[in-house]
DNA sequence: ACCTGAACACCGTTCAAGT
DNA sequence: ACCTGAACACCGTTCAAGT
């Protein structure tokens, strides 16, 4: 049977949560797939393509932030929580995965251009375009930075002795916590609400 | 005349501002300094190593904010938006740099650690301790990221047509902008002033 | 159409041996 | 003390050749 691009990025999932984006080379996905590495460059164009294909299959299926017209006070706040939180989970499936992610999107190849989604809440919300997108940015910058320490921290704890007593901080509070510090920031920037 | 480790450093500095990180190899550092590569690893442990010395050049005589104890209204504001400024300008000296600083920060190899400086800012500005730590990770978090995207678009219009005509965005509005909105969100943090 | 074989031009690192 | 030579175990990528 021939090798398809879908069973090459699925493979090469499993390889990054099991060994980490250092063991993820051509050669070694290769053998995973009972192949010469050459034979992959026939289904993809590069390395570099092929990791931008393994970010968008983590970030499949992230739906965009919705307003809920219903609730009263902020509605953005849940909505942007929800799908920050989302996106957190998503990147703390895939071992090394906020890394990737930042070095695919700094090459500006991944297809999902992850700042677009908050942004248009905020515009929604009455804040002017620009501003919206700064806001948005320091959002994904806080995110990435976020989980990529969580997730070296969590491969440092494992080289150490395994199942360390406790966690310098708990990621998921520290995580709720500076995206507050982040909507407060936000909220300084939209107009007064009533 | 031996090799010294501090003639090194700045040599490999100097292929990072000409070439960029990816042609920092330790072969390449060799050839620059009419050596062959073995010779190298009598003077560091290994390119790990290398790398956070190279941080701490590129850091070193970054000065942590202080208050000025005779402004009045929010003092912490324009201490910490200094600090932000130098360090980003200390980085953008320097290609990939913000690139390199995010890696070794999150190996934890690199000595400065960078969010001590701000949190120290905002305990003595009444916040908690565990708040303020939060929040300087956040400006951290976003610094690195807003200069890594500075410089691998700088460097994506390099590659293109030289001189792009107009960058996509002033970085330094940006990055002021984003400032601002972290500041706001510390703000609300902060133990409420007259 | 899909894959192998073989090569090219590299890596980081180690270590006996030279001076 | 400081460096070279030579090797080990790798990389990503290309491309003629096989089926």
């Amino acid at each position: 049977m021939a090798l398809t691009k879908t069973e090459i990025i699925s493979t090469a999932l499993g390889i990054l949560d099991a060994y980490g984006l250092n063991d993820l080379t051509m050669r070694r996905l290769a053998d995973s797939l009972d192949v010469k590495a050459s034979a992959l460059y026939w289904h993809v164009a590069n390395k570099q393509s092929l990791l931008a294909e393994l970010v968008d299959k983590i970030l499949a299926g992230l739906e965009p932030p919705e307003l809920d017209a219903t609730a009263d006070g902020d509605p953005w706040r849940p909505s942007l929580r929800g799908w920050a939180t989302e996106l957190r989970a998503r990147l703390l499936d895939h071992r090394d995965s906020a890394d990737l992610v930042a070095s695919m999107r700094a090459i500006g190849l991944a297809g999902t251009e992850l700042s677009r989604a908050p942004a248009a809440v905020l515009t929604a919300m009455g804040m002017a375009d620009q501003e919206a997108t700064t806001a948005s940015q320091t959002l994904i910058y806080f995110i990435l930075g976020h989980v990529d320490e969580e997730q070296q921290r969590a491969q440092l704890g494992a080289l150490a002795g395994e199942a360390s007593p406790t966690p310098v901080m708990d990621g998921t509070a520290s995580f709720a916590a500076g995206l507050n510090l982040i909507f407060d920031g936000m909220a300084a920037a939209l107009p007064h609400d009533g």
